[in-house]
DNA sequence: CTGAAAGCGCTTACAG
DNA sequence: CTGAAAGCGCTTACAG
């Protein structure tokens, strides 16, 4: 048998509700006894049992996080800022995995953290669909999504996307490139590719240049897409500059170009969108501009603790930087 | 008020018990009553409160799994493995996060996970503490080390730590290298590093080498520590080949002699440790020692599920392949 | 096929 | 400073 409450409170001669406050530090109480109860708890090796006293109390203290194994590699980063924060305010954090693109599967990860009445949940390179918000409204639990713009009815916190395609461009054409790719995002189904897509665009405007479709190729962020974006440009397309769509994209552009003899950046250069580590692990040095990813992962939880209604949805964006490095 | 199954009972007819039981699939009522039940459990946005039903039916269908932000990257495919295999056998994951290197961290951790009263517990690419295993042992939750061997009182599944040094280095000198580094792994603190050099030496031995110190240079398996490594070897060592400790190792590395204009593997060859997609995502392509991540994961659920005694401790070999690509 | 009742291990007004 | 008692939302023998 596990030990519980009333086997301290029998060994002390005390009421379990006195060992309850005891445990809990809730005060009105003597030293003497508190720290004799202490005391037994240790010996007896006691653990409190979270199901009951969530149950009891109505109240949880952990925050859930969902992610995904995705193709780029900065969750770690937010994950990091949310953790430290969480640890700060005094929340556990769980943690589930989502697959990528599997409606199924987060509707069960989603569902579990219901069932664990979650105080809040954050995504994490993971968009919640519209079941999923619905479900979480109907729970009455706040929900957010961390890192990536979105245009469903969530709160989120990320950096400006559109910023980011038109920051990276102007960068370059400001550096003096004339024909400036934009590889590896997706543009068809996800939101952030189209906004980054977007201000790419519109910075090409504001310099006076125009638009060539043969300039864009799609992918889903990940180090293939920048393998099969080198072979694109190789083959069909003469920019002399190409933004990457994340880090593992830019670095899959690398060794594509690598592999055909491509030199970089003599040939063509290369812009990283993100800005991890990863950036300078590569040879040459991946230029990027580059996201304050543990911030989001603070803020996130900052607002979770904070919010004052749960049915406002919020948006916050996080500054950039650029970060030049040897690529361009 | 979140909707209980009291409100479905009330609206059904029925009493709470009936109710719980066709939630639950028991069995033993009408098809009829069954449908009506779960569509006003649907309408009324019904969902289970796990700690309730936790503690009532005193079971636990939750695996927890304990990693670290480590320096390598394996811990990504282990969790799969074991979040595939956990969802086979219908247990639900939770992830939680423990400092590297810090056992107040990982002593928090580690309560919350038998505050939550975990079917079982699972750390990966992290070593628990006496004082964590003497927690576990006394809460009855059985546990298990996955991805690394051991010299604790635990349970683990792992590869043999010993072969893969020693394989490694018999298949260089087979390869025809004469003087074979060793580079990246913490030998002072970690277990696995030294089973590891264990193998390497053993398997010079065995043909008739010698050992020389210079040969060896110590790390804690990062990228970085393979970036000091090159330059330790550029000034100080006459190796022709070179063991990473991990494939994060290697590539450091190989960046490293990169950055010194030391070829690879025209003047010196490298061998990684572990064989994680990054040994093909480098140029050149790693040379790896392979470790079978997803199946540890597989295994260790399996065993987490079937065994029989939880006091016996237990350990499993997975096996390994060598993979042969550009760098030797 | 269904219900009344006890119980899981805690917490928390309330009363003293 | 402390205790008796009710209650959190479920589940499960037991009885019918």
């Amino acid at each position: 048998m596990r030990v519980k409450i009333a086997d301290i409170a029998k060994i002390a001669g005390l009421s379990t509700a006195s060992v309850s406050r005891i445990l809990n530090d809730r005060g009105g109480y003597s030293k003497a006894t508190a720290s004799r109860v202490m005391q037994i708890a240790d010996e007896l090796g006691y653990y409190k049992d979270r199901s009951a006293s969530d149950l009891a109390s109505q109240s949880n203290h952990t925050i859930g996080l969902i992610y995904t194994d995705s193709e780029t590699n900065f969750n770690d980063l937010v994950i990091k800022g949310i953790m430290a924060e969480a640890t700060i305010n005094k929340l556990d954090t769980i943690l589930m995995i989502a697959k990528k693109n599997d409606p199924i599967s987060l509707t069960k990860v989603v569902r579990d953290m219901i069932e664990r009445r979650v105080f809040g949940l954050l995504f994490v390179s993971i968009q919640p669909n519209q079941q999923v918000i619905g479900m979480l409204n109907q729970a009455g639990i706040f929900s957010q999504v961390v890192g990536a713009s979105t245009e469903n009815q969530v709160s989120y916190v990320s950096s400006d996307d559109f910023q980011i395609g038109y920051q990276a461009t102007d960068y370059l054409i400001k550096a003096g490139y004339q024909r400036i790719g934009f590889a590896g995002a997706d543009i068809t189904n996800d939101y952030v590719g189209q906004l980054r897509l977007q201000g790419y665009r519109q910075a090409l405007k504001t310099h006076q240049m125009t638009f060539n479709q043969e300039w864009s190729c799609e992918g889903n962020f990940s180090y293939q897409s920048g393998i099969t974006a080198a072979k694109y440009y190789h083959n069909h397309s003469t920019v002399d500059a190409i933004i990457g769509a994340s880090d593992e994209t830019s670095w899959g552009l690398l060794n594509g170009f690598y592999d055909l003899g491509v030199l970089v950046p003599d040939d063509i250069a290369i812009m990283s969108i993100d800005g991890t580590e990863l950036c300078t692990q590569t040879r040459p040095q991946l230029t990027s501009i580059t996201q304050n990813f543990a911030l989001m992962g603070k803020t996130a939880v900052d607002r979770l603790v904070n919010h004052a209604d749960s049915s406002q949805t919020t948006t916050t964006s996080i500054p950039l930087k650029i970060e030049k490095r040897e690529t361009s």
